[in-house]
DNA sequence: CCTTGAATCTGTAGTTACTACAGGATACAC
DNA sequence: GTGTATCCTGTAGTAACTACAGATTCAAGG
C-alpha cells in the first residue's frame, strides 16, 4: 500500500510549486485526485513520478502539449503501433538534437572555464564558437 | 564588407519570427539596430547568428535571463576572470544535467521505437524508466 | 509616372505557462 | 479552544511570445 500525501509534500517532494500543481490540473496534463471530506487534494507516489517528468520536460524545453503527447503513450493504449511508433521516434528525433546543441555548448563552456582558471582573459567569440556559420 | 538585411530575411535565417525580433529589441536582447532614413531596420550577418544563438538556447529551456547571462560574456568585459568563471562553470553544471536527463530519454524512446518496430505492443513505463525512483 | 502588392512600421490585444495574492475553510499542536 | 500552518477557490499579474489593426514604404509591371 502507498502512502498518501498533501499537495504541499507533492509539491515538495517534485519540486513543482503548489499553484502549478492545481494549474496542470486545471489543464488536464495531471488527473483530477481524489479528496478528503473536507475537500483536500489527495496524491500518492504515481504522482510524484509523473510530475517530477513534466518539470524535468519542461526544463528541457518541451512544451505542455509536447510533455502531454509523450504521457499520452503511457496513460492508455489508444494507439496502434505505428502510431506509437511515430509519435516516438519524432521525440526521439527532437531530443537528438537538443543532445548534440548541448554538448557544443557544454564544450565551449568547459573551454571557457579552463581559460578563465588559468587566469587569461577570454574575449570568447563564444556564439561563434556554438553555432557560427 | 557584410551585406546587410532586413527585418524578413533575419527571420527567415534565424528562423525567429519577425515579432519576435521586435519583441527581443524591446526587452534589451538584441541591441537597437541600425535604421534607413525611412526607418527600416538593418540587421547584418552578426544579427543572424546572435538571434540563432539566442533561439536554439530558448529551445534547450534556457530563459531569456540566462541568455542575456551567458550573452554579456561576449558583449563587454566589464567582468573579472573570477565572474566569468563562476557565471560559465554554472551554465556548464546546468547544461551537463539536461544532457544526462535528455540521454536517459533518448535511450528509453529509442528502446520504444524498437519494441514497436517489432510489432510488439509497449505498455511503456517511461516514466518509471526516466525518472523513476 | 502610377498603381498595386509585398514588406515594414508602431501599437495593442491575445496566448501559454506559470506565479502571486486575497479571502476563507480546515487541520493539528499545544 | 486558540493559534498557526496548510489547504481551498478564484482572480490578477508576469514572462515570452504571437497575432492583428491601421498606416507607411518599397519595388516591379504597365
Amino acid at each position: 500500500m502507498t502512502k498518501s500525501l498533501p499537495i504541499g509534500e507533492l509539491a515538495r517532494k517534485s519540486e513543482v510549486n503548489i499553484e502549478t500543481i492545481r494549474f496542470y490540473e486545471k489543464q488536464g496534463i495531471l488527473p483530477d485526485p481524489a479528496r478528503t471530506e473536507s475537500g483536500r487534494r489527495i496524491y500518492d507516489q504515481d504522482d510524484v513520478k509523473r510530475l517530477s517528468f513534466i518539470h524535468r520536460c519542461r526544463g528541457l524545453g518541451f512544451s505542455l502539449k509536447e510533455i502531454e503527447s509523450l504521457l499520452s503513450l503511457v496513460d492508455d493504449g489508444d494507439y496502434t503501433c505505428k502510431e506509437v511508433r511515430e509519435i516516438t521516434a519524432s521525440h526521439a528525433q527532437d531530443v537528438k538534437q537538443k543532445i548534440s546543441a548541448l554538448r557544443k555548448m557544454e564544450s565551449v563552456l568547459d573551454a571557457m572555464v579552463e581559460r578563465c582558471g588559468k587566469g587569461d582573459v577570454p574575449e570568447c567569440p563564444i556564439i561563434e564558437e556554438l553555432f557560427g556559420s
